[in-house]
DNA sequence: TGTAATGATACCATATTAGTATCATTTGTC
DNA sequence: GACAAATGATACTAATATGGTATCATTACA
């Protein structure tokens, strides 16, 4: 079981380090500090510029900085970017099957741990990695 | 982002079933209440009897019981049977890239919010789901 | 106008998850 | 002892998610 994937992971770094640098970043620069291969690098950050964490400028150069205040990103957000939506498990049994369908105790339970997890993810922000 | 998959559901529930049975349940009966495909539940009854959670009998009137009280049967068990270990992540970037090698604060916050979810995750009993 | 950057998009490889199929083994019952 | 009803073991398949690559289009500075 894993909670962070591998571009979640490369995205706060990426951040950490435009976070530290203070300034545009190239792919080329993260690709070199980062090692992390040029095009898998290139499209997390597109993907992050989509979803409004960073500001991208093309051209000569151009590269990435960051749109808000680096204690303004939360790993919580960037999860989310990479891994959807946070969440334990629906329910998988049929509506009509599952024993005690609207009060079932395992899904209250899920939802609980759940919560707290993402009261915990919501709290890290990129300030703090840094 | 899941942290539950389905065999750790469907586990789960079979479990809670057999508990409150308190009796040798057999897969059919499991299949006819649980709605889960014949195959699927057997394969993951005989995991958790290989994982010492069930006691198995063969042979007519056969069938699956808890081994131990349902009170000592908890979600962290089933998890790690069906999901390997539970774990954030590790450091994806190879050890001479990663800038802050040893002292990794990403490293650190993730280590603490995982102990967290564990430490819940322990805490939750089959008993608890009846 | 050339070139250094990103944008968009489609594709490929591998791993994990979900599930199936089949045959072997055990055991109670007649 | 034979048969049937159960699980044990194992190998296979299908679908989805993850971890990338490749390529061409677009923008903008010099």
């Amino acid at each position: 079981m894993k909670l962070i994937t591998r571009n979640t992971d490369y995205a706060l770094r990426a951040l950490c380090y435009i976070a530290k640098r203070k300034n545009i970043v190239a792919v080329d620069e993260l690709v070199k500090k980062l090692g992390v291969p040029r095009p898998f690098m290139r499209k997390i950050l597109q993907q992050l510029n989509k979803a409004g964490i960073l500001v991208s400028y093309k051209g000569q150069g151009g590269g990435f900085r960051l749109k808000v205040n680096p204690e303004k990103i939360y790993l919580f957000q960037i999860m989310r970017v990479f891994q959807g939506k946070v969440g334990l498990s629906g329910c998988f049994l049929k509506k009509d099957i599952c024993p005690n369908k609207g009060e079932c105790v395992l899904r209250k339970k899920i939802h609980s741990i759940e919560a707290d997890v993402l009261r915990q993810l919501k709290r890290v922000n990129i300030a703090s990695l840094v």
